[in-house]
DNA sequence: GCAACATATAGATATTTATCAATATGAGGT
DNA sequence: ACCTCATATTGATAAATATCTATATGTTGC
């Protein structure tokens, strides 16, 4: 995953609706209603939202009859998450006393 | 961590400039003036963006005669990675057909 | 075909953001 | 004291973003 690929990806989770909505959604897939319920925006702004979560491939989308369900990308959010792990300190100045890497989450 | 403090951070990171920043950092702490001379800005676009990572506490700043240095705030960074971890599907709509979470990165 | 419903798109607006030029601050050296 | 250098702050501006209202699209049931 290229750089310029996580940063649209965070920029997608630095917003605090989208990222409830990701939090949402790691319980499941969820019919676009759903989420409208949980939050006190107007329908477009969802879907702008949604757009945005779809977009870098975070979320997938399906439609049944007249109701869209979206689910999180698990492989695109596996990548993303083990190339956030993989930013971790390589030289002596960020490295703990006892040498291990300080930032192994 | 708390979601807000998540977002934050996300947004901190959803900038291609800032991300390219952090992975700089990764190699040990670094001279402003050294972050300065791998991006095509200005000083006090830097300055900028180097506030915003230190704001969100992703980052310390130190200061040594006119010089300032930067480096990776390893504990933020690792409670960010294990909060970004923990974000992995719970139900079995969302999980693999062996049962295993398909987020795991 | 038409009405009702779910969602998307268009258009408008206020806020935020990234960036720059100009200036201020503060540290060292002469 | 003064000059130079490194960084921060201020003020301005263009672009991006979040949000809304209004409208379009597409589906289902009558």
């Amino acid at each position: 995953m290229n750089e310029s690929e996580i940063a649209l990806i965070c920029k997608a989770l630095g917003d605090e609706n989208r990222l409830q909505i990701i939090k949402m959604l790691t319980g499941g897939e969820l019919c676009a209603c759903k989420i409208l319920d949980a939050f006190n925006i107007t329908q477009p702004t969802l879907s702008h939202h949604m757009k945005i979560l779809t977009e870098c491939n975070l979320v997938n989308s399906r439609k049944e009859g007249k109701w869209t369900y979206y689910s999180i990308n698990c492989k695109k959010f596996s990548e993303f998450k083990s190339a956030v792990s993989e930013f971790t300190c390589k030289t002596s100045t960020a490295k703990k006393s006892n040498g291990t890497c300080c930032c192994k989450g």
